[in-house]
DNA sequence: GACATATAGTTAGTTATGCAACTAATTTCA
DNA sequence: TGAAATTAGTTGCATAACTAACTATATGTC
């Protein structure tokens, strides 16, 4: 284990603190200000549905970090609106493919334009080796918690 | 606005990510592990009192940077618990005291102990001055975000 | 003093999370 | 081949978030 092991618990409120949620906020702000009424939790998982389209609900769990019944009402409320559909997979009818809609097809430059933008407005002034460091330091804090054989997100039943 | 504005909505992931759901959910384990019921949300409210007890909900509000539902219902899970007590202030009557019981005080150092086990865990390996930026770069965040004349997180109506 | 405004807190509705328990389909392997 | 184990997805329950609308109390101003 490394040296300096004291008093770091308050450090838990620095990386899921009110800058996090603030970012959030603003995020959903920025969407609703542009007349989308989509969460941003919506938008993760259409994000990777972007990337790659027609994946099965456990992908998404395994690429959203969400447990499958986040996955399953995610779904279902995209389904509501119309963005996603599910199809059945033609070699496992225990899968669900997930398809973006023409609608989420539209979505896609808008909310990436606003998510840039957000991102702009959070990180002025904040210098490109620091958010590196940001990166690298969250990087090592997920294989940290998530490596070797701890407690993985999916399939814990 | 500062120089590098581009394709930097893909930081909204490296802030509000993996690694801080990993931590929130790594702690909430500890927290099971070691037999204590309390969520991570009720241990952020308790936390404040611990430091100063007796605030009125509203300062809990400020503080923990939820909003007054929020801490309407956290309050009430805590009191169901028995952690906390409201108390009328005794100078205005809208106000609620809140109150920790004896058995929220026997909790405060586990708890702590857990947070800062939880974090050394998360931090291993992580050098003193990245920490030192991360915190720098968040707070550099959350005061774009929430400073001048925007929106803030209570009394929005 | 009375009316308008502001503040403290609660309630209702929607979305989301995590855990446990469940069904259905597939794979493993004796 | 057929029973056991695994995998994919859903449902139920509790906690928590945000928004909007509400009640009660206090303050400010004419």
């Amino acid at each position: 284990m490394s040296n300096n092991h004291f008093r770091r618990g308050e450090l838990y409120s620095v990386i899921n603190g009110m800058a996090s949620i603030a970012v959030a906020r603003r995020l959903q702000k920025n969407f609703r200000a542009a007349g989308l009424e989509i969460t941003i939790e919506q938008w993760s998982v259409l994000y990777h549905l972007w990337k790659e389209d027609g994946l099965s609900q456990q992908e998404l769990c395994n690429r959203t970090f969400r447990d499958k019944p986040s996955i399953t009402r995610l779904i279902d409320n995209l389904e509501k609106q119309k963005l996603v559909k599910r199809v059945a997979s033609p070699t496992d009818r225990r899968i669900n493919l997930v398809q973006l809609t023409d609608a989420a097809l539209e979505l896609q430059h808008i909310t990436i334009d606003l998510a840039n933008q957000t991102m702009n407005e959070a990180l002025e002034g904040v210098e490109k080796h620091e958010i590196e460091t940001v990166k690298s330091v969250f990087q090592r804090v997920y294989d940290n918690l998530m490596g070797i054989a701890e407690t993985t997100v999916d399939d814990r039943r």
